[in-house]
DNA sequence: TTGGTAAGTCAACAAGGCTGACATACCTCG
DNA sequence: CGAGGTATGTCAGCCTTGTTGACTTACCAA
């Protein structure tokens, strides 16, 4: 027999409805949405020969300019060759700028150049566009609660790794 | 001059705050999430030999069962030489049954055996528990927000394609 | 001066995308 | 019935992007 789980829940859960099936289906709009949300830039890359590696860090490396090799191998969540592969052509096509390290001279500080800068708005700009059309359209409420949700989700030693936006929590 | 984007802006936005450096917080915000809801599978797949391309496979199978293999190419977006790949190990392993179609006897209808619907459930074991947790902990208000924006986020073609479950529009 | 660290590189390998070409059933329509 | 189209499967080859392991160079710090 197709038993419904147990209807005997507590606390809270008189508000969500928490069956697995509910969460399942969570698992599909998440799959669903974050492919069709990187299938943009995705495009754009693929005319100049780049690949998402190559987006991930011109994201990164934007969002933290003068951020260490060390330090995107660890946001990125790659080993120090994987990396390398696609900076080196970064690097080599110059849309990423090297600056040896004052403090420390081991390191090289990453910044995208104006032409790295420029493509970075360029991949970005289909993301922005899509999560200020689903904004608007959800509403204030409903950002805040996909914001919330999304960021519990999170490991709690990814969390530190966000780009903080002043004024949310 | 670092110029704040225009101030002047219009209905209900005096309540949502979409600048470029929200929105670009979102883009982090979902890459981190999905990267960590992604890794606890990952981590029970490599014991098996298996990858993400199977768990996806074994995930949508349990979600339709009898589904034809055009119906799970085209869930997956991927094409019928890539998905024979993983299928193929599937069925052989004996996870992944095919029936032959009644009304199109060239149809394979896909269906989990006992052995793949207890792997399925193992796999998705840590997204469930990890979506709970986040779900309980922000509240039904905000689960209604995420999962509206993630739906508002989708291509048309591919909202279609999600599991809906009863009680959500 | 010496040991550890940051970065870069070479080589080899694997997963999982892709295209193109073809074969085998099977369906459907004229 | 025969012909053309469809659903599936498979072979071969290519690409990106991840991995491990080994090693070098430059630099820091005790």
């Amino acid at each position: 027999m197709k038993q419904t789980p147990s209807p005997h829940r507590h606390s809270s859960d008189k508000l969500l409805f928490l069956t697995d099936e509910q969460l399942r289906s969570a698992i599909e709009l998440l799959f669903f949405a974050y492919r069709d949300f990187t299938g943009d830039p995705d495009r754009i890359l693929e005319e100049r020969g780049y690949g998402r590696a190559h987006h991930r860090a011109i994201h990164f490396i934007r969002h933290r300019p003068e951020i260490t090799v060390a330090g995107l191998i660890e946001m990125l969540g790659v080993t120090k060759q994987s990396l390398n592969r696609v900076l080196r052509q970064l690097i080599d096509d110059g849309l990423v700028v090297q600056k040896i390290g004052d403090k420390d001279r081991r390191q090289r500080l990453l910044s995208l150049s104006e032409e790295g800068a420029a493509l970075e708005a360029q991949l970005s700009q289909p993301q922005r566009d899509r999560l200020r059309q689903a904004y608007t359209s959800a509403g204030p409420e409903a950002v805040a609660g996909f914001r919330e949700v999304l960021h519990k989700m999170m490991n709690d030693g990814t969390r530190a790794m966000v780009a903080e936006t002043p004024g949310r929590k």
